[in-house]
DNA sequence: TTGTAAGGACATGTATACAAATGGAAGCTA
DNA sequence: TAGCTTCCATTTGTATACATGTCCTTACAA
């Protein structure tokens, strides 16, 4: 093997789940995941230990491994934790931006204005909120933010695409958004920052909802 | 062995950080620690992983381990983001305690007007904050505050301890934020509790930039 | 029928041996 | 001496065998 087995064992599960060919409760056995991989148990025992660091993965049964199901609470919960702390972020971007880095963000804005096509707004969408989490200047809440983000791909997997409707309105708080940034208003930027966050999760939350009552 | 070994060294290895018998830097090999434990490799290479995680460990030259190192940059946004996140959670906990709770709360600050000693006071500040914590009825937030509270215990190891003069202005901001969580103030709450964190982190940071220029 | 205890299947936990990789040191050359 | 190459020591990575623990089944008795 070139690189670790046990690193491409962790990725591979992950993308799995995320395309949602594996589902919350699916049972994650070491041996038979080492044949499907055609390597020995240890590295996949070491892919399984980060996915339960992850919270991607839990104990079931016998302490066999599962992935990872969520009550809606919890789910509400993490989606909560994730509108606050990416809040934090934007309220310090604001702070801390320099000029070159407002151009950026208006320049990512009015690109995503000018498109229609859903995935490719999408990308657009992740460029906006990187730029943000990189113009807090801190690593370590950014990370947070991934860490958290991570632990909702589960439930993003069944090919969830925000429709049109979100998508307008999308646009319009990206904006309010950007212009707080650009006035420097923290408490401003926070605020917008947590009510965009909480209205995209609830149209995740809605279609779950109606899927697994 | 009655319960498992990786989980009894992952404990073993953060208490000796903790107690700063492990000092930055220190190597963390394999096969030295199973010897020293009277175990495998096995449990102790998970224990390391763990630890890796927790960002207590990195890898040094040849992928060893050795316990973690920080720049003064990375303890500054370590800080940081452990003051923004308890700050959320005591926004939350301002809007969402219960009355019993906000008694609770008041009671403990008597309870710490009343004491001198500092390691008395130590505990009841834990108290303190345990409360603003459960308050905001998030547990992945709390979960992530923990997280980032545990990453600096190598820091906190030389037997720190608050001096009275801040002990003193500690009293003070405790009543300031148990008056804005009262009152439901929460962005008030915020402020005072970010205020805070951030002059106890201060002593901290003063004493280890003198003892490690 | 129900409660309980023994046995067995299944999955993880641990021990050990061997493989692989990484950095550094020794030695060679220009 | 500087720079390169080769080799080796050290440490982690992986494979495999065996140990342990937990739940479920089943048999038996009240």
């Amino acid at each position: 093997m070139i690189i670790r087995a046990a690193e491409n064992i962790f990725e591979s599960l992950i993308d799995e789940i995320m395309a949602g060919r594996m589902v919350p409760g699916e049972p994650l056995v070491e041996q038979t995941l080492a044949a499907q991989f055609g390597v020995s148990r240890t590295p996949v025992r070491e892919a399984l230990h980060r996915l339960e660091q992850a919270r991607l993965a839990e104990r079931g049964a016998r302490r066999a491994y599962v992935v990872r199901r969520m009550a809606p609470e919890d789910l509400a919960e993490l989606f909560e934790a994730t509108g606050e702390v990416e809040s934090t972020l934007a309220a310090l971007a604001a702070n801390r931006m320099s000029e070159i880095e407002r151009r950026r963000l208006t320049a990512v804005l009015d690109e995503g204005d000018a498109c229609d096509d859903p995935t490719a707004y999408s990308e657009i969408n992740s460029r906006f909120h990187e730029i943000i989490k990189s113009g807090a200047r801190n690593s370590i809440l950014a990370a947070t933010l991934d860490e958290l983000n991570l632990r909702t791909v589960a439930w993003r997997a069944a090919n969830f695409r925000e429709d049109s409707r979100r998508l307008a309105s999308s646009r319009v708080e990206h904006r309010s958004i950007t212009q707080a940034i650009v006035a420097q208003d923290a408490d401003a930027t926070r605020r917008l920052m947590c009510s965009h966050v909480a209205s995209s999760y609830m149209v995740l939350a809605d279609i779950l909802s109606r899927r697994a009552p």
